[in-house]
DNA sequence: ATAGGGTTAG
């Protein structure tokens, strides 16, 4: 990259910012586009494309844009890269919009770019109403035998809900693949149509198709959905036959399984045998042990954590440890967690820490505590904390504050009648 | 020469 070396070729240049963008390697890849600059080739279209995808890539979308901006002509792979660009970037609404601008030019869009849009529908607020004119495109273009595009529509409508119109575009594939089975058991376990998730896993199996670490996450999400151990045992033979309980994501739906499966020592062992344990894996343990109504466990696992310095506490794993302290009745140990959280983490508490302090109190008969954070906490309570206050001023006959609890939450839910039926116990 | 699928968890 010296001045002594001879001038690279673009050929040369375009490769290597492609395995920039690959491996993110952003010092490398800025100091190529330097190098690109000097040796003129500035408006070359194939260097300025991968270099639209290596800023996408590397989060620097910024500039991504401005370099594609800056394009006298673009090409497919241009307007695909910024569109990928800002799917992966959860910035769906500009990934729209780009499609459609690109459909007003020359360039036609083809299977990498229907995929790429197609994406930028997933996770993005009433980006559902793009969906089927972005399936028209796919059929009219003949991209539906593509199982790149396919199983990215599976996904999108998948994550609308839309398990229906998923499983026929699923049935319709001729060739199916592990990508395309992972999507469509992965949507049925979305849509928690675990049963469903099941059978297709099955299936997979019978046309000798091997999990991978995908498959089995689901897999073992639909067990704990079911509560299904024995399902789930034996799905953790399976991993062990493959050798996926390296896989950190593995190793923490097991963990889920078997917490809500009923055996959380089990899910303990598993926790014990994994080598990279992370704060993850840890709030699992923590909450599976306070769910199950050993918080004395969950607290002591905790603190010793703490003190070894094995883990870096988040705002989930506080409301884990604090749901602990809520089953055990520790309220000093409760309100320690609490404050430990600013001053020892610097994190700022979020509602759902306030929601558990709040529960502590309740719980225990000090309405005028868990009122008091209420008004002083920096949102606005939302049902569970509503909930929770209503049931403790039935237990302790607050009539005032119950009335109170009850009138917010017929407020939120105007068709729930349990909190007019806990208000009218009060009243008696 | 450059671009695309499931990217998972508490």
């Amino acid at each position: 990259m010296n001045g002594l070396m001879e001038k690279p070729t673009k050929f040369a240049l375009c490769n290597a910012l492609s395995s920039c963008a690959k491996t993110l390697n952003w010092h490398l890849g800025i100091q190529i586009h330097a190098c690109l600059i000097r040796s003129g080739y500035e408006d070359n279209l194939f260097l300025s494309s991968a270099l639209v995808d290596f800023y996408a890539k590397c989060f620097a979308i910024v500039y991504a844009r401005k370099i594609f901006r800056a394009m006298k002509i673009h090409d497919q792979v241009s307007w695909t890269s910024l569109i990928a660009g800002f799917s992966a970037n959860k910035q769906g609404r500009d990934a729209l919009l780009l499609f459609k601008e690109m459909l007003g030019t020359k360039i036609r869009p083809n299977c990498f770019t229907l995929t790429s849009v197609i994406n930028a529908c997933v996770g993005q607020n009433g980006a559902l109403e793009h969906c089927p004119s972005l399936h028209v495109h796919v059929i009219k273009r003949g991209f539906d035998t593509s199982n790149f595009v396919t199983s990215s529509l599976i996904d999108c409508y998948a994550y609308w809900g839309q398990i229906h119109d998923a499983l026929l575009l699923f049935n319709e594939v001729s060739e199916k693949d592990i990508v395309i089975y992972n999507t469509m058991i992965s949507g049925f376990c979305q849509n928690l149509y675990s049963e469903d998730a099941l059978k297709l896993f099955v299936e997979m199996q019978e046309k000798n198709m091997s999990p991978t670490d995908h498959t089995l996450c689901s897999i073992l999400s639909a067990c704990s959905s079911l509560a299904v151990l024995l399902q789930g045992k034996q799905v953790h033979s399976l991993v062990i036959k493959i050798g996926s309980e390296r896989n950190v994501f593995v190793a923490s739906a097991l963990i889920d399984m078997y917490s809500k499966g009923g055996d959380i020592d089990a899910a303990r062992c598993v926790l014990d045998q994994t080598s990279n344990r992370n704060t993850v894996l840890w709030t699992s343990m923590i909450m599976g042990y306070a769910q199950c109504g050993r918080g004395l466990e969950a607290v002591e696992l905790f603190d010793c954590l703490l003190t070894k310095q094995e883990l870096i506490p988040d705002q989930v794993c506080f409301t884990a440890v604090l749901t602990a302290c809520n089953h055990a009745g520790f309220i000093d140990k409760g309100e320690e967690y609490f404050n430990k959280m600013r001053t020892s983490y610097g994190l700022s508490p979020d509602i759902d820490q306030y929601a558990c302090l709040i529960d502590l109190y309740a719980r225990n008969g000090n309405l005028r505590k868990a009122r008091d954070l209420m008004e002083e906490m920096p949102y606005d309570p939302n049902c569970i904390i509503w909930s929770s206050v209503l049931s403790a001023c039935k237990i302790y006959g607050d009539v005032e504050l119950g009335r109170e609890a009850a009138n917010q939450l017929i407020k939120m839910e105007p068709c729930n009648a349990a909190p007019y039926l806990t208000l009218a116990h009060i009243y008696d």
